[in-house]
DNA sequence: AAAAAAC
């Protein structure tokens, strides 16, 4: 077994790790360090929570830890999709690098651009960004990406799901082809295979399961319920939300301590956390509408306990590392089944036991199927604490006042009626994330380019940036004008 | 049916 000593990391870095009290490697940072450091190109397939951060801020760090930033002149990139992710790289590197002199900023949007712009004058080695605040910095002539030695782009997949691959096709252009890139993704759309083999040379590609820390601890349960008619669904669920919480709260063994409860949209996520907030619960909702500010005091507050329950929209769906979550509740069913897995992803972490329930009514059983399909395993069903008012599950309706509310006042937080929290027995059956094979391919073989005419010739502007294998053709970096320069800024904003 | 990301 290799540990990181092995590794031929920076003898600081090395100190850095042996202060946080890992010893060894997880796999994908056993398998995508060496080549990192080699200076290869890397494709990385892995979910979050396998230890993927660490895997290319360790080799970055080491590698740049000889040289200097100039002005405006990063020496590496790290893209990440949303601002929480990229604050957690932040985070991360800040950790790492502590012994070195290396700079660093942080580029993500709602937060004032001049402190950003202090830092990248001074110089930074290392900027951490979002794809719309990094391009808005190169966009006022702040910023040249042409001195960047390393690019890393974490969290591919969303990227796409997000429709940033533009953005990031924008992005790879302005760098130099001489660079270094380290590529990860949870899955391998084509997409992001077309983007892999248009901007990776020769990467080494290493794929690792889903940690089993995740998915073999997870206890996932689906609970369904049949609203009498549909616009009671919300206000259903809220009530059957409640009434696990309770439940799960009592029991003696893995008891609810805090929840990450997520909801397809984020007026739901606002109707939800009202809610429980009006139940008394100590809840706070986290969605893209919040201010930055406000969102990293509601996720600082759930990190560190004194928040509880954490009602979030998908922006908190996916690596997010939070130690500790005790219960996630998939308030609406996910209408992507990756989200599923993402989501559920957020408990059960660093070997501790987690449980995940999906609030379902019939009116999901599409996403449900999907899900299984995915997941490769039926979610085993449990209990429905909750039982309405006047009668069981699949009654006829029998309070039709309720239910013709329009939707928008109906979904407003009116639940009132006491949780019957009765102490209805969990029915739990243990349900596994499928496992992803587990594939080490340490060198492909370099990819065969003989387009490199009609890459140049493209209407993007951009030359091919696979001239890299077929020989020196491209001379320095003086020819390349950056593709979303030429476009004007309402081009560029009809392109999204 | 949506979320996220730039002013």
């Amino acid at each position: 077994m290799t540990s990181f000593s092995d590794l031929n990391l920076d003898p600081k870095v090395l100190k850095a790790i042996e202060a946080t009290g890992y010893t060894t490697p997880t796999p994908i940072q056993a398998g995508a360090i060496p080549p990192a450091l080699e200076g290869r190109d890397v494709l990385g397939i892995a979910q979050t929570g396998t230890g993927k951060t660490a895997s290319f801020t360790l080799p970055m760090i080491t590698r740049l830890g000889k040289g200097r930033a100039r002005a405006r002149m990063p020496r590496s990139l790290v893209l990440a999709p949303t601002r929480e992710l990229a604050a957690q790289v932040a985070e991360n590197f800040d950790n790492y690098a502590k012994g070195s002199r290396l700079k660093k900023a942080l580029l993500i949007g709602g937060v004032s651009f001049k402190e950003q712009d202090m830092l990248i004058d001074r110089g930074v080695d290392v900027l951490i960004a979002t794809p719309g605040r990094l391009i808005d910095h190169f966009e006022r002539g702040k910023l040249l990406l042409t001195g960047v030695e390393i690019m890393v782009v974490d969290e591919a997949d969303r990227m796409l799901d997000m429709g940033f691959i533009p953005d990031i096709e924008r992005i790879f252009e302005m760098t130099p082809f001489t660079r270094q890139t380290l590529f990860f993704s949870a899955t391998m759309a084509p997409e992001i295979e077309r983007i892999t083999n248009k901007f990776l040379s020769n990467p080494v590609k290493i794929e690792v399961e889903r940690q089993n820390s995740t998915s073999e601890t997870i206890t996932q349960i689906l609970v369904e319920h049949t609203p009498k008619a549909k616009s009671m669904a919300a206000k259903d669920k809220r009530e059957i939300l409640r009434a696990i919480i309770e439940r799960d709260s009592a029991k003696a063994d893995d008891p609810l301590r805090n929840a990450i409860i997520f909801c397809n949209r984020k007026v739901e996520v606002d109707v939800v956390a009202k809610s429980l907030k009006k139940h008394g619960y100590n809840a706070e909702p986290i969605h893209g509408d919040l201010e930055q500010s406000h969102r990293t005091r509601t996720l600082d507050g759930f990190r560190d306990g004194s928040l509880k329950f954490l009602v979030a929209s998908d922006v908190a769906a996916r690596g997010l590392d939070i130690p500790n979550v005790s219960h996630v509740f998939n308030f609406d069913v996910p209408s992507h089944a990756e989200d599923y897995v993402h989501r559920i992803g957020r408990t059960g972490r660093a070997g501790k036991l987690g449980t995940a329930y999906t609030l379902a009514t019939p009116a999901d059983g599409k996403y449900l199927d999907a899900i299984r399909s995915l997941v490769k395993a039926d979610i085993p069903k449990g209990e429905n604490p909750w039982t309405p008012p006047g009668g069981g599950n699949a009654a006829p309706a029998t309070r039709e006042e309720e239910d013709d509310k329009p939707r928008r006042t109906s979904s407003r937080t009116r639940s009132r009626s006491k949780p019957k929290s009765e102490d209805a027995p969990p029915v739990e059956a243990p349900a596994q994330v499928a496992a992803v094979e587990v594939r080490h391919e340490p060198a492909p073989q370099p990819q065969q380019r003989n387009d490199t005419q009609q890459n140049r010739n493209r209407s993007r502007g951009g030359r091919g940036r696979n001239d890299r294998d077929s020989g020196p053709r491209v001379v320095g970096l003086g020819d390349h004008v950056p593709t979303f320069i030429e476009l004007s800024f309402d081009e560029r904003r009809d392109e999204a």
